[in-house]
DNA sequence: ATGAAAGCGCTAACAC
DNA sequence: GTGTTAGCGCTTTCAT
């Protein structure tokens, strides 16, 4: 038998109110007698009281909960995304729903109609489609959604990510201090704001280097397969590169795969350059050197962000990068 | 202004039984007239009414949610499982919360807790403590709980899990055949089933070659740490391996770490089969032959059991263990 | 220092 | 084929 106000009610002799009082810790500030405040607690606990969340939600309006709309749980970054901010939001005492959109707009869409019709206090997304169009269509100004990882830079959505244009700027500079001049970019989803800036950043160093007639960019998602292929196709053209940049992890296992077929040697032949951290890439042959993105101060910030437009009603309208920060391993040969 | 069956009915001039009615699928079964059907979900569209969550559930005192307790979600493995059970969950119409325990027994009483204070419909977990004592106090029958992963043996409290003794035993064979008879064996968490069986696997493997003289098994968690100083340690004493059963990528990568520092070559000197699957492990130098685990099964098959038991009401009682699998690559060499 | 009563938005039992 | 009504369990306003 489940309880409820009504049940301890009973049981104590004392109204609904004074016990939901007593339970809310509000005891002081209706001046509740100490002992009955005592007596209230102790039974709750005793009996396994728990407050109906249905009840409190439909009475005050909030739940409690928000949305997390990310590609796939799956993707490590993503996962360590979700990791922080699950725990930021538990310390907080909201609760995380985790929604995967396998960068799909439809079920995007539909997963944010979903925490709309569940009441959830805020949507955390990773968005998928090039512009925010069908978002800024759906959007309900009165519940709060932050952007992370990816943004769109023509709306006033708020958003924290990181800057990846200084990330695909600083790793290519470093192989252009090395020395290198032939340098492949492998680029990930072609509409993904992300990759357009890191090959942005790779490009500005190319030209800043005088070296634009080399700029070389290939690949159009952030598939091992897309790696792969686009450096096989490289290593047989006339470029030929004496480094790689590739702009995620599994487009460098893709690279590393068709290096190998090639018996081109990293870092002898080939250097190579990847974006994201993973503990792997301290144990692949050689060690990578890789820029990596903050991702804990991207779950935080994001999540206080969004708390803060939940409680106190303050609309957030901050767009923010953050700098990523360059790990250097064994994969940059110097000429 | 949120819409509401009340505003929806004055509007209409209909009560707002027929329009739940009709909303809800009900049309034919209350035999409402069609017409009326169509105009009051056009209605609906037209001013985007969604049906307010927190009512529904305290009047169905169902939430369609469900919480999963895990470890950690940075964790692949768990990530991997979410994804399965995430994907599962919402084409079934459910939602899922991920709490992570931090392999802390307080945490993971805590996070029930909150799944039964939020009315969550169930909770899929994977249990931390050595014994279910603390687990079986708090389990309330009322709300379907299903093991994954980890479980108690001596318990009736169903689970679904891979089958780990298997998995210790197959692969500890294989490098028998190989003609191994050293063979290091690195276990993790000591007070977790999912060790415990992986290296009861091995032992009885060891035993059925005759070659339990040899049996060692050494570590007590599932770090990086743990492997590296195992592995030293053991390079450092009178049983120098030639073969290593590591019972997780973690621990693999220590151990690797320490054989690199002593010159030991996989799989010339040192041969090494690992615990769970991880694309990059088909990068490494060699690549790692390993056991994986039926993720995908696990996940689905835990679902469904919880689905069963929260809509059909009949008590869970299965408990499934499932096949592992061998994924042969070049790390073992045959003596 | 405590209580009565209204009402959040929905569904379902029971009418007609 | 549609409506009336009660009530899920909680918080809060107003009253004393």
């Amino acid at each position: 038998m489940k309880e409820t106000l009504e049940s301890l009610s009973k049981r104590l002799d004392l109204s609904k109110t004074t016990i939901s009082r007593a339970l809310s810790g509000k005891g002081e500030q209706y001046r509740i007698n100490p002992d009955t405040v005592t007596k209230i607690i102790e039974e709750a606990q005793k009996c396994g009281y728990r407050p109906n969340f249905a009840a409190q939600m439909l009475r005050k309006k909030a739940s409690y909960t928000i949305a997390l709309v990310i590609p796939n749980i799956v993707n490590p970054f993503f996962a360590n995304i979700a990791g922080v901010i699950i725990e930021e939001a538990k310390e907080k005492g909201y609760f995380i729903n985790v929604m995967n959109t396998f960068e799909n707009e439809d079920i995007e869409m539909e997963s944010i109609e979903n925490a709309y019709s569940h009441n959830m206090d805020g949507i955390i997304l990773v968005p998928t489609g090039s512009n925010g169009k069908r978002l800024k269509a759906a959007y309900q100004p009165s519940v709060p959604l932050i952007l992370i990882d990816r943004y769109f830079a023509d709306t006033t959505l708020p958003y924290v990510s990181t800057n990846n244009y200084e990330g695909g700027y600083r790793v290519t500079r470093l192989l252009l201090e090395a020395g290198h001049r032939n340098i492949l970019c492998l680029a990930g989803e072609s509409n993904s704001i992300t990759t357009k800036e890191r090959v942005r950043g790779y490009q500005d160093a190319m030209k800043e280097f005088g070296n634009e007639g080399n700029i070389n960019v290939k690949g159009k998602d952030f598939s091992l397969m897309n790696g792969y292929i686009e450096t096989q196709i490289c290593l047989a053209s006339d470029y030929q590169p004496t480094a790689i940049f590739s702009t995620s992890n599994t487009i460098l296992l893709g690279a590393m795969k068709a290096l190998k077929e090639n018996k081109r040697h990293i870092p002898e032949q080939v250097s190579m350059v990847s974006f994201d951290d993973n503990i792997f890439l301290d144990y692949l042959e050689p060690a990578i050197t890789r820029v990596i993105q903050p991702i804990q101060e991207i779950g935080i910030i994001a999540f206080d962000m969004i708390q803060d437009e939940i409680e106190k009603k303050v609309k957030a309208n901050r767009q923010i990068l953050l700098s990523p920060e360059l790990i250097i391993r064994n994969s940059v040969r110097i000429l």
